[in-house]
DNA sequence: AACCGCGTTTGCTATTGCCAAACTTATTTA
DNA sequence: TAAATAAGTTTGGCAATAGCAAACGCGGTT
């Protein structure tokens, strides 16, 4: 009877099948897709998707050319938009930009939101290497150095629940696939105050990165720096950047902390 | 009876409303608002405005922390990837990179969509200007160099009917708000081949811009160059960079050709 | 010229979105 | 500490509307 779904709130099934719509044409790619292949795609008739794309289309989330209909760029002004308004995002890059300057490696701002990592902003060293990732996409928060920093402060059955929702998927041979074991990491990075990776998320690859917290406490994104096992190794590794991340991390918290009074 | 409302096709109203939603909450920048805020402001009752952004937070498009609602980075997400999907935009990039090195300044690429234009990328050479305006962010076509590159190559009619709905606002006094002389200065355009911009959007600025065709023949974006008045001038802008700007739209038209068939 | 596939439109019905009002939780005031 | 107020959440019932199926229009193909 009621028109819940998840947890027994209430949802609007138009907007759900709106996003499905968006969804499938994602998955269409570059090609495009016409009205009867999204219909089956997500199981309507053809002139309901009909109606669905051309509302997406006035708001500009869907383009049309001859037929094809693809993602349109109003999402890109609503994503950069929702970037540029966050807190985080505004406060961290000074500290990012100095750690990429000291290091002279990639140096990256990873906020979480929704149990994933959003990779929101980098600065590039005089060495940085080139990452396959691209800012604004989403990453899981166990194989990336970012992602643990952040678990490492959350509780462990909020730990749980993200882990049983997203899974462990091996990035590489080298990344933790079990939730006892992360769970140990995550105690030890605690400590510690700065998360590594190595070779966890892409081969021959080491990150180094230290949690933000919000002025409640609260964990609300992580920075870092990332650059090949061959730079990032001995006291450079273990010592050195931590101290840089550690530092400049902290400099993002106090920035946060300022531009919230004012 | 009918469910439509622009030009008689028939529309999601949930859609739309949700799309309000999401305008209001824009609306609300960094602050974000609480249920009953967006209910006043969308005009619906305070239970469906909970509805709604129960269900767009489910799709992450929005973002809730102790009652204030937000933008969410999923749209970050979709953006960029629709932007990388973008088939100009992955041939733009190389001549967008040239144009800049080879002049110095700052060079853009802004594609159409909807009678706006997207500032999808730039370049920036060793003198480049700093603008105010983002990548990912629409501006009007009448009153920048790009977009009467793009206003340039439509039908008399396509063009009137994007004045017609958005109008020919001032940025400046030297923007060009009469559509007769608006039509004149794009006919010389197109024998050009390249539109001028002279403190039309941003005084003291000026702008070079050529267009890019689709293999069709339409038009579907604008490269072009910015940078101050003073660095600007004599045969510099009026035959140097404009010679610059239009190889390079022809080197991008070529990579959209060859991209097109593999 | 007839066919076929695709996009668009439309009438009718069952579904679902919506308001109002009750309920719950948090915050402020006395 | 309690009362009062405000803000968020849930729910019943009705009216609105989303959805299908089927008809229509249109370009490309055999």
């Amino acid at each position: 009877m009621s028109a819940n779904s998840d947890d027994g709130r209430r949802r609007i099934k138009s907007v759900d099948k709106a996003f499905l719509i968006i969804q499938a044409l994602r998955e269409q790619g570059n090609a495009g897709a016409g009205v009867t292949t999204v219909a089956d795609a997500v199981g309507m008739s053809k002139g309901s998707a009909h109606t669905y794309l051309n509302t997406l289309k006035q708001h500009g989330v869907v383009t049309e050319q001859n037929g094809r209909y693809r993602l349109g760029l109003q999402l890109l002004e609503l994503g950069e938009y929702a970037k540029r308004q966050n807190l985080v995002y505004q406060c961290a890059q000074d500290p990012v930009d100095e750690i990429a300057t000291r290091t002279g490696e990639l140096a990256r701002l990873v906020v979480k939101e929704q149990g994933y990592g959003v990779y929101l902003y980098k600065a590039e060293g005089d060495n940085a290497i080139e990452t396959t990732i691209q800012p604004g996409q989403r990453e899981y928060l166990h194989c990336t150095s970012q992602g643990k920093a952040i678990l490492a402060h959350l509780s462990e059955s909020e730990v749980r629940e993200i882990v049983d929702e997203r899974g462990l998927p091996a990035r590489t041979e080298d990344t933790i696939t079990d939730i006892d074991e992360l769970l140990d990491e995550l105690e030890e990075i605690r400590e510690r105050g700065v998360a590594f990776s190595r070779s966890e998320s892409t081969r021959g690859m080491r990150c180094v990165a230290s949690p933000v917290h919000a002025p409640d406490g609260s964990v609300v994104a992580a920075i870092g720096v990332c650059g090949p096992m061959s730079r990032l190794q001995g006291d450079r590794f273990t010592e050195e950047i931590p101290d840089i991340v550690r530092n400049a991390a902290n400099i993002v918290e106090i920035n946060i902390q300022m531009n919230r009074n004012s």
